[in-house]
DNA sequence: GGTCGAAATGACCGGACGGTCATTCGGGTT
DNA sequence: AACCCGAATGACCGTCCGGTCATTTCGACC
């Protein structure tokens, strides 16, 4: 039984270090760009080599945005968990995300590049579910907040969406401003400025 | 000049030829698996064809998104010139657009899928122009409407930014909803939701 | 040190794709 | 009808990439 475990822990520790390797290569170059031969590289292992523990390169793919979307998730569920006002947890949840995709900037990457893949169909699977499950909690933080009359009569899961429309919409222009060097705005005030828009609206 | 007047026609009719396939396949591919084989079938060409009249795939996508882009301004170019309050501006853009979507799906799918692209720098850079031209509009939108005290002090530019992902959203739901045989909700209803939000916020 | 089995690998294959070129084709001119 | 010239094309090339396989490497066990 111990060599056995040996050998399992020896295969997972090379499976995870080419899915890392994987998911650095996709932050470089995006999903359709990332080759095997690149990832073999990035690994410090030979191309053949991932094929003893992936099928091919589909399946390689499939379980590391699995993993990057676990990671994810795991991450937020902490944020959407807490206390408070619908304000402070919406301010709270924004600002988590902003933090996680400022110190996983890859997997934002990879994460925005799979979000309109024409390429295989397992990933668009794997990225919408985790996507739909965000969307979902966001509902249900709506839903909270509907019980308690914070918001008036509005489909939670619509507002869900336009929450996470405008979610998505800050971490993209955070990215892109980060690539030109000059992060102007604090996450704290991009957050706020966020949830202030989402609650109050645009108007006078 | 007749001849040469009739040589240009034909060689622009052909031109467009090309572009129309290449835009008929990026709608039914996506971008980076529209391959010159495909286009050249899609315009009832040879391959070769093709390169008489476009130095390479590149110049031939970037050629075919600007016009594709250039539609798509103009278009929306009449909605952003109406007159009226902040709310039946806004509205009328948001409407014309999802019409012109829903008229146009393979032109949204190409947009679309030249967001995130990491292919050609040029089509990237042809997408982001016109799509910050269309920001821009947007943005000289919500300057008027501070001037005319319809919305309090907030950065015209960052509500431009907030209300094209919601709009954004919004046209990527119908899209997938639309594909899935069940558009359950009208344009004018969604283009109304959207605006609300917007407006009015969430909270009660 | 010798043996064995699984892991690792370099070399290789088949196919797809962008791009080129010599040849062919077709309509206008004489 | 013969000729011409540019447009159109089929055949072809080099490259890249995913995937395979026979061979080698390496650590455990005797």
């Amino acid at each position: 039984m111990g060599r056995k475990t040996k050998e399992e822990v020896l295969g997972e520790f090379r499976c995870s270090s080419i899915q890392d390797a994987a998911m650095a290569v996709i932050a470089r170059k995006g999903v359709a760009e990332a080759t095997m031969q690149e990832i073999a590289v990035e690994a410090g292992v030979a191309k053949a080599t991932i094929y003893v523990y992936f099928r091919d390169r589909d399946e390689l793919l499939t379980r590391t945005a699995n993993c990057a979307f676990d990671r994810l998730i795991t991450e937020l569920d902490s944020a959407f968990t807490l206390p408070g006002t619908l304000q402070e947890r919406l301010t709270a949840v924004v600002l988590r995300q902003l933090q996680f995709f400022d110190e996983n900037r890859e997997l934002f990457r990879a994460y925005i590049a799979l979000t309109h893949r024409e390429d295989a169909k397992h990933l668009r699977k794997a990225k919408s579910q985790s996507h739909a499950r965000y969307v979902q909690r966001l509902g249900q933080l709506f839903t909270e907040a509907k019980s308690a009359h914070e918001i008036g009569d509005l489909d939670p899961a619509a507002l869900a969406d336009v929450a996470s429309d405008c979610i998505r919409g800050v971490i993209v222009r955070r990215i892109e401003e980060k690539s030109k060097e000059k992060s102007k705005t604090s996450r704290e005030e991009q957050a706020a400025f966020v949830v202030s828009i989402l609650l109050r609206g645009i108007r006078a």
